[in-house]
DNA sequence: AGACCGCTATCGGAAAATCCGATGACGGCA
DNA sequence: TGCCGTCATCGGATTTTCCGATAGCGGTCT
């Protein structure tokens, strides 16, 4: 998957026609034609739909060059960047977590920020954990706040420094009738609810995924949310149920427009801030640590 | 910037050297050499410096091929998901919206969604303002919500009906000195304070620098979340203030965590439901139809 | 000081990839 | 039936990429 045939492929759902994308392009017809070719044959499956009237994109087409026409939009960015590092400097840190830790640990974070790090401008990136290792490991962030899965030993070369562990509680609409029930609630008996979930495959949607798996059955998800807040605010307003992390909810359940419940088995997840073995320079280890000291229980 | 390079120079960056990074890619040395080059060149700055105890990344270079890690990482994203295109096939709506817009429209979506948009599995995702317009476009999301910003016309091929118009407040911990004055606050006065920032050059990022610029100065940027729910827990936890659409805030309001006082000169902002002038299948038009209604005011 | 080593940059040539122009196949239209 | 516009295919030309050889450099050892 080359960006050419990207570009090719992206600019004949443009336009409609391949006639018209390598005029636009500035090749001839052949040329996008055989490198559409070689992009659909690596997909497995035809991106276009050829008809007399015009090209339509086929429905997994459709989906596949959306996330394509993120990568050349990333190629566009990157551009743009190396132009702006020709220029200004500053000193940074930066952080990555997943969607919902920011209730976790930006008050303590950012409590005496100008004392524990003064002068440093802190860019936080939210990120499913996954990649937080691998940013990690390729120096992308400074450091990175992550579950601590036990199905996945520490990634060599990082190493970690436990914050908290918290409860993975059920929420739902205060009027929802599982809030009724006083006794942890088994989670065989959510197979028939309507679930939100966060992204399936890391992070906390993987935890929850594996409370149903791990009984043999699976959610009845009525939607996916790739952001933990916009996930508890579809509960909030009524329909369906999620299973986060406790301290996440707290705001929500103190306004009364959210409610918690225990779930059985109990499931617990430790939180912990990750980052290279391998030391950075002196000024950045400091304010690792004092990231790390204000971050902890 | 062709994705072989990138991938040669993150191989050189993991291996801290040409010559491995060649092994581990089962290329020559001077293949890896030459493309990194060609790479420099096109970013105009060296992404390595050379030394005889092994390849250091220059500071620039890091910046760079952190970006140039997700471009990456998302073709290999595409690769699964052109996996993932050969099988399963479920109704979707997928519906694009900025951070922090979920806790103004996924009440009033949800509340019924059943009797709404049954069967429907909705895809919630959160992008930028410039995205949106882009993901429409070219028929990666079906509908999208974003700001209408006089400076933008709306894109070619693109209707939208206005949702909700809604006033830029300023929000700060409710023991700032700034929460005690009874009047609108002047932006004028605020150049002085730290405040943290959504991304800049799109949706509500871009409105609030201009609340800046259009008086001829610039904001004291203390941080940047790109995501306006950890802008306010940034907020909430003590420095900084920020400056976000008044019903974002609504919850932590109610909750006394952080306090909202109106700025000088006013500033609303209109949200609107973008959609294609070209009609979709009169199946998803249905569903359309019944979105905008109901997240109409 | 000189020899040796390991690594990267450079170069000429070979191999592979991409592009092009020509043309066949196909469906729609008159 | 003939014509048109568009896409797929093909052989050849052009460009890009890779390779092996080698020069240059800095560090280490004698």
């Amino acid at each position: 998957m080359e960006f050419r045939q990207i570009r090719y492929a992206l600019a004949v759902a443009k336009q409609r026609s391949f006639t018209k994308a390598a005029e636009r392009l500035s090749i001839s017809q052949s040329a996008v034609s055989e490198q559409v070719k070689l992009l659909e044959e690596e997909a497995g499956f035809p991106l276009f739909r050829r008809t007399p009237r015009g090209i339509d994109v086929t429905e997994r087409g459709r989906t596949f060059l959306y996330e394509a026409e993120r990568i050349v939009g990333g190629v566009l960015s990157l551009s743009d960047t190396a132009r702006r590092l020709r220029g200004v400097h500053v000193d940074t840190l930066t952080i990555g977590m997943g969607s919902g830790m920011a209730q976790i640990f930006m008050p303590r974070l950012f409590k005496d920020v100008q004392r524990t790090l003064p002068g440093v401008r802190l860019e936080i990136l939210t990120a499913p954990t996954k990649n937080i290792f691998n940013d990690l490991h390729e120096e992308r962030i400074d450091a990175g706040i992550a579950l601590e899965s036990e199905a996945e030993r520490v990634p060599a070369g990082l190493v970690f420094d436990r914050l908290t562990v918290v409860e993975m509680v059920l929420v739902a609409h205060p009027k929802h009738p599982l809030t009724k029930m006083k006794q942890p609630i088994e989670v065989g008996r959510l197979v028939t609810e309507p679930i939100v979930m966060n992204e399936l495959t890391v992070g906390y949607g993987q935890v929850v995924m594996s409370l149903f798996t791990d009984i043999g059955t699976r959610p009845d998800i009525l939607s996916i949310a790739d952001n933990i807040d916009t996930l508890k605010v579809i509960v909030q307003s009524g329909k369906g149920i999620a299973i986060v992390p406790r301290p996440c909810a707290d705001n929500e359940v103190a306004l009364g427009v959210l409610k918690t419940m225990t779930i059985a088995p109990a499931r617990s997840v430790a939180l912990s801030l990750f980052r290279r073995r391998e030391p950075l320079s002196r000024r950045k280890e400091g304010f690792l640590t004092a990231l790390r000291d204000v971050l902890r229980d």
